[in-house]
DNA sequence: GTATGATATTGTATGAAGTAAGATATTTGG
DNA sequence: CCAAATATCTTACTTCATACAATATCATAC
């Protein structure tokens, strides 16, 4: 229960931070929603996890919140903490800590960030100027990222199948409030990487009961038109509490 | 990414820790592995979880394992991170700042502690008076603890339910080399809170492949011997593998 | 050595859910 | 009207969870 060192005050307290891994799918590609960075040096546009130092009386949620609004003006998103990082390897790039230490106007000497993961519609991101541009990257071609936020968005992809196991209901994140069903199996296909049947998926997804048929269909397609479904989420809760009483 | 208040330097920096919630079982009950500390003012002996700040150069892992080390003499647990907690209010209560900055001799305005969680045999723990005493607590009766760690004892508890769905190798933790089924079965039991089949529970264990019978049985006891069974680590990462891989 | 108490171990039947694959229906563009 | 493309329905097979009752084995008492 005692200190190592005491001889380099400056850096002892590990500053604290939350990214934010924002998933959403693009077409046939899972996306990650990174936030342009200035270069204060070279002037070159970078790329960065949306992310920030807590403030001092703000709890770790309401930071991941606060700074999810300030990104894209989104408010009432699933965002779920994942895990956090804190190599002291992570602030190994100096590069890195110089940009944050003239956007912070701190000195940087080790960072703990807080990972946050959340799930959303790509269209449904207005890309605010007012807090600088965003940007949907897929995952399969990210550019050169700073600290270890490589290896954060590594391990939120990797989280989302575990989360989807375990609540069926957040695919539905991921897409608009009318879907077909070629949209809800492909996205469970990107989510975890294979195919599945056509005839067998229609089956699963009807007999759920919380994906619910409407009586619109998809208009202009050269082939039969596919039926809008949506997500009955008051079905769906009533479900779930059963399984839990049991 | 600016910083809220530039007048309270002193308590600007969040301090991080680390808490290890310990879980093994008892006989018939889940515990929780608590350590002593006195109190300063009262000299009452009060119990909390064994953690401590990190140090400036180690990784939260290390953390988590040197500070299990210390508490506990174990080397090499399974030790996962399970939750961060952050809140301004961790640290509202002031006999806890107090003991806290006593024992640390740093100033103490916040503290965001990683969690971790590790399952173990409660027999294993030879509590070494080396570095103060430890005791396995029931879950169901704790005493008032500091901080928040009652509800990360809480939450570490729910987390156990969901690593065993994932890796159901983790129960054995719990166990010693050499098990009966009774025993596995009264862990679950324990574990889920609620009572399952007893044929049942036979039939699907040794369709595990991984839970294999020894020549071994219990002895002395008033009624018919029962069968030691073991863990096959081997055979479980093989039919893991091939789960994967489909 | 036999009976007894106590617990360990085992089989079978039923239904639900997942898997595989063939057959049919609907729409649009030519 | 036909062909192409996709949606939907159907049927058989397999695997898994659940419910339930009888038999085997051991230590002890007599």
């Amino acid at each position: 229960m005692e200190i190592q060192s005491e001889n380099s005050k400056e850096i002892l307290y590990p500053h604290v931070s939350v990214d934010c891994v924002l998933l959403g799918i693009d077409g046939e590609q899972l996306c990650v929603l990174l936030t342009e960075r200035k270069d204060a040096g070279t002037g070159k546009t970078e790329y960065k996890l949306p992310g920030s130092l807590i403030y001092e009386t703000e709890d770790l949620d309401e930071a991941a919140c606060r700074i999810l609004n300030e990104t894209t003006g989104l408010k009432r998103v699933l965002l779920k903490q994942f895990r956090s990082f804190g190599s002291p390897q992570r602030t190994a790039n100096k590069e890195d800590v110089l940009w944050l230490e003239n956007a912070s106007k701190l000195k940087i000497g080790r960072i703990v960030t807080v990972a946050y993961l959340a799930l959303c519609k790509v269209r449904k991101i207005k890309i605010s100027e007012k807090y600088g541009a965003a940007q949907w990257t897929p995952i399969a071609s990210l550019p050169r990222l700073p600290f270890d936020h490589q290896e954060i968005i590594a391990e939120a992809v990797k989280e989302i199948r575990i989360w989807l196991d375990r609540e069926p209901a957040i695919v539905f994140d991921f897409l608009p409030p009318l879907f077909t069903a070629f949209q809800l199996r492909r996205t469970y296909e990107i989510i975890y990487n294979k195919s599945m049947d056509v005839r067998n998926f229609h089956k699963k997804m009807n007999s759920l009961g919380y994906v619910v048929p409407t009586e619109e269909t998809e208009q202009g397609m050269p082939h039969r038109s596919a039926r809008y479904y949506r997500f009955d989420k008051k079905e769906y809760n009533k479900i779930r509490a059963k399984l839990n009483t049991i």
